[in-house]
Order: C-alpha cells, then structure tokens, then sequence
DNA sequence: CGACCTTCTATTGTATACAATTACGGCTCG
DNA sequence: CGAGCCGTAATTGTATACAATAGAAGGTCG
C-alpha cells in the first residue's frame, strides 16, 4: 500500500504489539493519526486491516479498541494456523526445489545461530522464524493462503511471552524446521504437514505453560 | 459498517457477480463509485473488503481490476473452503442445542421445497443454503472462522454456473444437509465433519463438470 | 431523590479539493 | 522507421472540512 496508508498500518501494529495499548482500552481515529503522524484518511485504511487481523475490534457502535482474546479465542487460533500452516506445508512439498531448500537452510542456520549463545537473541530467532514460514508460505503458492495465514500468526499474545521461552523450547524450533527441510527435500507432503502440524501444536502448549505461570 | 459503505459494498459486489463486468477487466474508483452512487471515500473501504476477498486485484501500480481465477485457484479455494467447513461443522456439533437442529431443519425444508419442483428455484436455493452454512459458522463460535470463510463461499464463477445445476445435483444437497442435521443432533464431531467434507468436494467437483462443459 | 429528557460534546462517516503517481501519446533524434 | 524521452491526462492517495451519530452531562419534573 501506499506510503502514508502504510507507515499508519506499521506504527499502529507496533504500538499495539509492544503494548502501548491495554487490550479492551479505547483508541479514537485521532489519537491514531497522531500517533502515525498522517491525517485520519489513510488511518482508516491501516485499522481495517487491523480489524481483520482482529487485532483492533469495534465495539457495538463503531468506536475501536484493542482486541482483548478469551484462552478459548487464542486455542482456536492456534488451532486454525495449525490447520493452515499444515496445509501450506503439504502444497510446499509438493512444489519444492533445491533453491528454495538452500535458502530455508540458510535461514534456519541464521535462527539456530542466533539462539546457540548464553543470552539467546530473541528478536533474530521471531525474525528468522517469521522469514522460515514465510518462504514455505511462498512455496506453496496459494494467493488464497498468502492472505488468510498472516493474519493468524503475529499474535501480541505471543510476542509478549517470547521472552520468556527457554533455551530449549528455541532449540526444539530449530530441530523442527531441519525436520520440515528434510521432508521437503524428500517431497513428501505428509511427512512435511505431520512435523508442520507438531510444530504449531508444540508451539501452543509451550505458550500455554508460559501464559499460565505468568497470569497470577 | 455505516451506510454508504455498505450499500458501496453491497452494489459493487452483486455488480462484479452478476457479470457487469468481465474477469480482468479494469475498474477505477470513481467508476465504482458512480455505480454505487456515493463518493470515493466509502467506495475505497468497499474496495478494500472485495480486495480481501480476491473478488477485486490491484495490478503492479495501484490500478483496479476484477479478479480472473485459474482453475488452480479454484481448486485451492474449494479445498480451503471443506478445511474450514469441516472444521466449523465439528465445532457446531459439540455445541449444538435444540434450538439451533429446528432452524436448521427450517431452513432446509424450505430448500428442499425450492428445488421440488418442474422449475428449481435457483435463487431460494442459493439464499437458504446460504442461511444454512451461516447458521452452522455461527453455531461455531469462532470469531476468527467467522471472519475467514464468508471471503471463500460466494464465488462468483459458481454463481454463474448455478442455474446449469441439475435437480438431482441440488437434491443431493437437500439429502447433505439432513445428514449434517443428524450428525449435529447425534453430536458426533466427527461425522458432522465428514459429512461437511464430502458435502463440499462434491459441490466441487459437480461444479467442475458444469464448468468444463460449458468452457469450449 | 431518581428517572427521563434535552443539549452539548466527542467520534465516526462522507464528500470534496488537492497532491502525487502512473500510464499514455506524440515528438524528436538516431 | 524505431526507440527513447518528455508532457499531458487519468488515476490513485491524502488532507481537510463538514455531516451524522452516538455518549455524556446536566437540568427538570414527578
């Protein structure tokens, strides 16, 4: 999108993400076009895209808010992107090539690297990760797909715990993806979408333990 | 969303699904706009949405088109549609209640009344099946499929293809959504996805033969 | 004292004017 | 005659002003 519609849709993510923003608390138009510094014009084209990554909701009669999800929302979440991601796992198989493993490899060599150190770089590893699911997500050329995933994926939710992640919880991504790479080398759809599938499943739990141990 | 903006939704929608305006074919704003007889302001949210549900593409720079589907396209957006289906059918039937097995009974008998005739109503047909499908999404609870699946059920191209339907296709529909009714009332999960999967690959693949046919 | 109505304010929705960008057509120069 | 460039027209993007609508506050009447 253009640039000014563009820079709002960032800044206003970001805002979100790094919690400049309780969930359920209110957000005026205009306090948004402030923070992104443009008129309200192309702030309303950011916050529809928001809204449909659910990540702005409005209320009853048409004021926005910060989306505040039920544990049952965020299980149906994973769920769906396990479902989609799986699927996307399968058309990418099936549609591999050496190219596209080479830079999967690299990748993944990027996000273990970044994890192998006493204080794992956290903000590498989200990087890597989102650039490893991407290129599968490419692979699988689905425009349908392209649109619907991302959406599921960058949830605030996660991101404020993944500090929180064990050494070992990385690492077991980074065994996950060299599986995933091994599947596609060998084309086999069902072996990639099984590994996809416990990936997310994993994902969830491991997000589960956090969210619950930091709650009360 | 407020008025202008739907009924800018509304008439640029049915104006792209009932043929006014060939795949591929170039639109601009103020066109559409003159079309849903409101300004550009809510012509553009109008835009967005269609843009989100591939009925209206953005070429390279900015231009307007609408959306001209390969058959790879199509059969990605089929088998997109039975994943969530499905899975919305298995979340519907553990949260059936009695209320919910009479509507859907209602609504399906007045499908099945359509289509008992010499002349099919096509239209009640289409519009009760719609009901049908919306009554389960919602029984699903699921804000996020609730969001999702709407972009992938009105196609265009099936629409078009919809009076070509023979009355034992759309039967076949009628008998569908009986079984889905007892697999909700039985709470069997994994029936009601069942039933849900084969409902939809067949719709498929019905459509497909109507398709080929009338290609050449 | 409380409920309801009224008025005023805050917020969102729409239109329009203008800016920026992109495509198109003709022109020149080789 | 063709390729590349420039200028103009068409189209999209942004800002702002105004309209419509919903919410809040205060005042009156029972």
């Amino acid at each position: 999108m253009s640039r000014a519609s563009e820079t709002a849709y960032k800044k206003i993510r970001a805002f979100i993400l790094q919690g400049g923003a309780e969930p359920g608390m209110q957000l005026t138009e205009e306090k948004l076009a402030e923070i992104a510094g443009v008129s309200r014009t192309p702030v309303r084209d950011a916050v529809q895209r928001l809204e449909n990554e659910m990540l702005l909701v409005r209320s009853e009669s048409k004021r926005l808010s910060v989306a505040d999800w039920s544990d049952g929302e965020i299980d149906e979440m994973f769920t769906l992107r396990a479902m989609l991601e799986r699927h996307a796992a399968e058309r990418a198989a099936s549609r591999m090539d050496q190219d596209s493993i080479d830079q999967l490899k690299a990748v993944n060599g990027v996000l273990k690297k970044a994890i192998n150190q006493e204080a794992p770089d956290v903000t590498t590893f989200l990087d890597s990760n989102r650039k490893f699911h991407d290129l599968i997500l490419e692979r699988a050329q689905s425009p349908r797909l392209s649109k619907m995933l991302p959406a599921l994926i960058e949830q605030p939710v996660v991101r404020r715990t993944a500090n929180q992640y064990s050494k070992a919880d990385l690492m077991q991504s980074g065994q996950d993806h060299d599986e995933l790479i091994a599947a596609f080398a060998a084309q086999d759809t069902h072996w990639a979408g099984a590994v996809m599938t416990s990936h997310i499943r994993r994902a969830f739990h491991t997000f589960s333990a956090i969210a619950d141990g930091s709650e009360e």
